[in-house]
DNA sequence: TAAAAACTAAACTGCTCAGTTTAAAACTAT
DNA sequence: ATAGTTTTAAACTGAGCAGTTTAGTTTTTA
């Protein structure tokens, strides 16, 4: 009794098919990948492929639909509300940094970006449970903290989208455009850090 | 003697050519776009657009390329040196944030990226003069204003990574992801206004 | 005005690829 | 084992599209 997804799914290998195509639909994107690959790499015939799912465009969806979910358990904000907030904040932008240029959260939001006219509720889960979702979860503790008055923040809004692209610079744009692809921690944590000293600067009681 | 360009073009038709193709890439991006639907807007044959362009890769790398070069000039730093520091940032801010949202800096951004594993030597020229560029800009400036002790800045290349960051909050990714194309003078210039507040409490002398 | 050069429409080639079909084989359950 | 279901390989259809060819028309040039 797991029919709770829209797709019709009566085998045993739709979770085979799901695997070979995230994982083809990742490397490739929509347009680059292939059917006959995904089948193939899936270990599944053409014709079982389409008797799950209906067309190319669907599974692409529900694709692309799992990984924005996904996406969403990795941005756990790691804060910790228990210790002294600029510590907080130092966990936080080092997660959200490491995040940002991570593997994972690159491919999603190039492909995301990529097919965003040919597929614009895609693009509208990814914002939801990406950027938006992150930036919800960091006005929560931005609230906290100010209720405390540990920070000092009228418009706490703006204050989480700085704080979100503080945690980008230099490192994203290069990750995006692959001038380089991984970072060290170091590189990492320079960035973390002078993210919240700005951000300190400016809203700290 | 306007033989300066890598493609060789005899014709009278090349500017009218390279009109359309800008047109359709722009805004069907590099598969999206047909070669026939080029020459129909382009209003030239198929065959004289051959006659120009050996395949549709290099008209495309042509095209694009041009753009990433206009691009180049648009990121016009517009800070008045004469200015005190502290307007002088704030417009340059305005103008950042600005051009960052518009329709033409998206879509070079958007389509750059798209192409980004097909034409990574695109992707590299639109680095180069688009946010390497502008950076530099920066770093100069920053560099200036730091000399006469107006700014106080350690690491001034991170400072302009913050600075350029800063512009972008919020505004950006909506715009990229399309939940928003066009916004306001007044929401442009508060994201620009605030971006100078969190700059000048860092880094202000 | 005549030869040369540039341009045109339209048909054509060849390839890729989404989606279908078929007839047979492998699995599952009773 | 046998009936019913799922899977398979492989061939096929049909569409889209890059790039070419052809035979003829327009423009340039001298």
């Amino acid at each position: 009794m797991n029919t709770h997804s829209p797709i019709a799914r009566k085998g045993r290998k739709v979770d085979q098919v799901l695997a070979g195509a995230r994982e083809v639909f990742m490397r490739d994107g929509f347009e680059g990948a292939s059917v006959d690959e995904i089948a193939k790499v899936s270990g599944v015939s053409k014709a079982t492929l389409y008797s799950y799912f209906t067309d190319k465009r669907r599974l692409f969806q529900e694709v692309i639909q799992a990984e924005c979910d996904r996406m969403s358990g990795e941005i756990e904000a790691r804060i910790d509300p228990t210790a002294p907030t600029r510590e907080a904040l130092q966990t936080a932008a080092y997660g959200l940094t490491s995040f940002l240029v991570s593997r994972f959260a690159q491919r999603v939001f190039r492909i995301c970006l990529a097919e965003r006219d040919r597929f614009p509720e895609l693009s509208q889960t990814y914002f939801e449970n990406g950027p938006k979702n992150g930036h919800d979860q960091l006005v929560l503790h931005l609230r906290a903290a100010a209720e405390c008055g540990e920070l000092k923040i009228d418009n706490i809004d703006m204050a989480a989208y700085q704080f979100t692209e503080l945690c980008k610079a230099d490192l994203f744009v290069r990750a995006a455009f692959g001038v380089e692809s991984d970072f060290s921690q170091e590189e990492i944590a320079l960035v973390a850090e002078e993210a919240v000293e700005t951000f300190m600067a400016r809203y700290g009681a």
